[in-house]
DNA sequence: CGGGCCCCTTGACCGCGGTCAAGCGCGGGC
DNA sequence: GCCCGCGCTTGACCGCGGTCAAGGGGCCCG
């Protein structure tokens, strides 16, 4: 792990809060991990040993049903944690876990986090931070998918990458449109159709970057009442 | 609070597992605070300086969009806690608390808390399991709400709510209709339509009464494939 | 450079669930 | 006992978004 790695480590809730040398005993001597796209890091109902550091690359959390549907939970990046609250729910993790791009990550075992919590309590009071940062985010989750359109959806996860909240911004897509699509709680098609609505609201589209005319605008749309597109 | 209390209040995972005296000195010399129907008891925003425990009545956790709307995110009951994770956002609740019954709550304060937990590390694995099974909840309900018609979702509901894993049961409707309905991401009406579409398998509804003939040819409807009832 | 593949888009169709409105039944008040 | 109110149900309608299918454009490989 080279000083560019440990920056990464060093921005997270998690490991960004504790004094170094406790952030240095948990995650200092691990080996990086490299898995390429398509592996899967763990499935739910498997015991919950290890919890990881992006520091490159893409990681979806999803549910699968027993007929095959999959729904996304959350997709994480560079400098995001996942998993850290699993291990101390009966040792099982509640999702399941794919790389979606090739990454890189640090794993972090659990027992040996479990007895630093027990000596450390800077330790704990940052996985309670963590814990509570995981929470607000599917909160906000279910917020979305129950009370906004799916325009309205892809209009609040556009305002949101953007590094200005007025003005104009070109921002490029993190991942690939089916995956976050899905992670917005659609298909592939209404993503597209999304899009398109949006586009008189000044936002245009050309494979994964889009350009936003007004960002502030955009924000107006998301909280606009009723679902609808009230007239314009 | 008297011992019946007190048997709740050790019924709870985050109270429950730490030490006698350690749950003593943060809820024991509380007083019991009484709220009745329709009090907010913070907002969202709200500096988050303390968390509940239920010992009777029910409160729903909801959040508020610019225009009115409101989500449900959680309804907590006898038994349950609520908020203690959002003490460490921040300091800031990421919902609102509204008592939607009469109610009997412990309030037990957030500073106290947090200084319990630097000298009491058991207490901290403790509150973390106990965020795990917030956290949990909520992807479940994600799940729910993504791939579950309205239907299998109120199935899945009175499954849950069942002793039984199989045979018949009678249960009681926790709390009023369109509360529910919220809860469970859908209108009143869509619930009454729900409810209809279940009795031809075996669920029949009075008032608040509810009675399954078969609890696992219900659980069997909320697996079944696609969204829809497959024939029969 | 041509062909095939994959991802994305666009169109047509339709079922789920939201909206609006009427009807019903239980319960409280005078 | 009558009336009114409120919560629940039921019906009619329709828009959003899922499904199925076809079309188009970039990219790799032969």
């Amino acid at each position: 792990m080279d000083a560019s790695d440990w920056r990464i480590v060093r921005s997270t809730p998690l490991l960004g809060a504790v004094s170094q040398d406790v952030a240095q005993s948990l995650v200092g001597n691990q080996p990086i991990s490299v898995y390429q796209k398509g592996h899967t890091l763990f499935q739910q109902g498997e015991a919950a040993d290890a919890f990881f550091v992006v520091l490159g690359g893409w990681v979806k959390l999803y549910r699968v049903t027993p007929d095959g549907n999959e729904a996304v939970v959350g997709v994480y990046r560079r400098g995001e944690t996942f998993a850290e609250a699993a291990m101390f729910l009966g040792g099982r993790y509640p999702v399941s876990a794919e790389v979606v791009t090739d990454a890189r990550l640090v794993r972090v075992d659990g027992q040996r986090l479990r007895q630093r919590i027990l000596d450390q309590p800077e330790l704990a009071l940052s996985m309670l931070a963590s814990a509570s940062y995981h929470l607000k985010a599917l909160v906000e989750q279910i917020e979305h998918i129950k009370l906004l359109s799916a325009p309205q959806r892809v209009a609040e996860f556009l305002v949101r990458l953007s590094p200005v909240r007025e003005g104009g911004a070109a921002i490029e897509l993190p991942y690939e449109k089916a995956l976050l699509a899905n992670r917005l709680g659609m298909k592939p098609e209404s993503l597209s159709r999304a899009l398109a609505k949006l586009r008189p609201l000044g936002v245009s589209v050309d494979r994964e970057q889009v350009s936003i005319v007004d960002v502030a605008l955009l924000a107006k749309f998301v909280e606009s009442s009723d679902r609808g597109e009230e007239g314009f």
